[in-house]
DNA sequence: TGAAATATGTCAATGAAACTGACGTAATTG
DNA sequence: CAATTACGTCAGTTTCATTGACATATTTCA
């Protein structure tokens, strides 16, 4: 087995070669240098599910993050908001004006301080913040339910990429250290 | 324990209470709504250690993740960057004209297609690409090693959190369907 | 060999999503 | 009543992506 004896030696986790939904693990690939690109495929997949739906609102993630926090967490005021995102009032703006005028987000003002505005979702928001939250629920749990995405953080990153997309990555990562087999 | 009772019922994993590095777990945590959260405050903290880095160079996201890749898959075509990165090859060449003018990647011309161009980092792109990959091990690393990382993919997500703002999170994310304690 | 496909590069315009800096207003605090 | 806080906004800039069109070199295939 010429590429186990390839790789690094620093392997925290000592876990076994499992297979995730069809698509090899292929060895232990538990070096957190895998977890960085596992990280960046995962979440890459993740996001691409909520932006075809926003797409055709003519929206964009910066709409679905506003639209999430105040769906999930009902009279947010504009100051947690900005913690949350960790964007400037300018940014915020832009995207939580649109929402607000095509009717998805509503302000209150503050009952103990009237200067704040406590954010609320209509009806319509609700709506379209489920439809959003579906598509990411339902590949958090299909992940879940892979037989070894509880087993490590590795198996579990690698179960949330798009299953057609699995076979490309852990081929891609099998390469690594290899002069370009370009 | 009127919290617990207001949660949804769909639990897919039997985890118990546990706490990560002196944050609480604030009981279990484990629909896939919360993962959803967890995931976006993950990852903004897991870029966030490499942003900092890079400012410095007047390089962004974009060129981190050429010169990630580059670094990690040496020979890697134009065409398999693409692939990976599911960006134009008009904003591949922005940010990968950047890297190779001020020296961090090189090209040269396929031996077997000499239509190819296969990249390579120079030195001083392999020790920036160590650098950031080392601050993000750092992170991962710290993140595994907490006893409970291992047991749920939310416990390894909320130990990729920045320690500081564990508790923060875990707030916010008790106040979930409470009307808006803002 | 010669036409078609492939790999890459580039010009131009556009849009999305962030930024800085400055300023204004309303409400609360002390 | 002065200072602070919460929010809104105007103006300009930057980063990172897009679409569309077109050029060039190389390889493939009929």
């Amino acid at each position: 087995m010429p590429r186990s004896a390839a790789r690094p030696a620093a392997c925290p986790l000592p876990i076994a070669d499992i297979r995730v939904d069809g698509a090899a693990a292929d060895g232990p690939t538990c070096s957190s240098d895998d977890l960085i690109e596992l990280l960046f495929f995962a979440y890459r997949d993740f996001v691409g599910d909520p932006d075809r739906i926003l797409a055709e609102y003519g929206f964009g993630r910066a709409h679905h993050r506003v639209l999430h926090f105040v769906d999930r967490y009902p009279g947010l005021t504009i100051a947690e908001l900005l913690d949350i995102l960790r964007i400037t009032k300018q940014s915020l703006n832009r995207v939580l004006k649109d929402l607000i005028e095509q009717g998805y987000i509503a302000q209150k003002t503050g009952t103990s301080d009237r200067r704040q505005r406590l954010l609320y979702c209509t009806q319509t928001g609700a709506a379209l913040a489920g439809d959003l939250t579906r598509v990411q629920t339902r590949r958090l749990t299909r992940a879940l339910a892979a037989p070894a995405a509880a087993a490590s953080p590795e198996n579990f990153l690698l179960a949330m990429i798009e299953p057609d997309e699995r076979a490309a990555v852990s081929r891609l990562m099998a390469r690594r250290g290899q002069q370009g087999t370009a």
